[in-house]
DNA sequence: TCCTGGCATAGATGATTGTCGATGCCCACC
DNA sequence: GGTGGGCATCGACAATCATCTATGCCAGGA
């Protein structure tokens, strides 16, 4: 059974929030640019979007912190921390099975972030 | 006869490297990741996102630098600051028209990163 | 030619961030 | 109950960043 812990904020929220107003179309609001700046500054670093891309490219859509720690060349904490703050941005979800924690991304998460940045149709 | 000018890099030039990697469908190089962070990085800022978003819905496409002052709240040089950083990343384009200086964003700028973040179909 | 106004650059500063080593917690297995 | 390993947290440090004030540059009008 998976037992889902450590659930920093509700995962995706403000995400929704920033989420379905298309950005090009009219001028965002103050709120708007801050939850949107906060979602793409999660995103905005090498290390994270590697561990995204292979998050999303492993075999099942997870991958736990022992299969990330060795391509990147970093340390197990610094790669911890990097996972925290995709959590905490609604982009990765964390489930621990026994000793194991197991990211997998939120499709909705890079969908909705790319519907926002398309051109308005 | 409008004189483009101060072109810090070539438009959009890391922008093509980075893009048309699909990020979610295979794990992606360090300097992929490095570039695609990169142009993130130039939109992770509430300021310069509401930047993009004023300028992308202002009549004509484009706006002067003193028409985006006001509304932020911030003084010119800052202002004048985040416009080269969204120049820098090929996100804008920098036109000097007599005293005014016109910034317009690049169409295929979002469009390419939008189909970068999409989900791999 | 001398102002005036729009914009860019330079230098400084406080805040945020990415990384590390050290350590603590918890689960599973002897 | 003790032990080992996977992972998170803590504290520190260097680097980057967003913002400001002061100043310089340049085009257009008096």
């Amino acid at each position: 059974m998976t037992t889902s812990a450590t659930a920093q904020s509700p995962p995706g929220l403000r995400l929704v929030d920033a989420c379905c107003t298309p950005l090009l179309r009219e001028p965002i609001t103050a709120s708007q640019a801050a939850d949107l700046a906060r979602l793409l500054k999660a995103l905005a670093d090498p290390t994270r979007l590697r561990l995204v891309s292979m998050v999303a490219a492993h075999e099942g859509g997870e991958a736990c912190v022992c299969e990330l720690t060795g391509p990147l060349g970093l340390t197990q904490p610094t790669i911890s921390h990097h996972l925290k703050i995709l959590v905490s941005a609604g982009i990765f979800t964390r489930d621990k099975r026994g000793v194991w924690a197991y990211y997998a991304l939120v499709p909705s998460a890079m969908d909705a972030l790319s519907a926002v940045l398309s051109p308005a149709r």
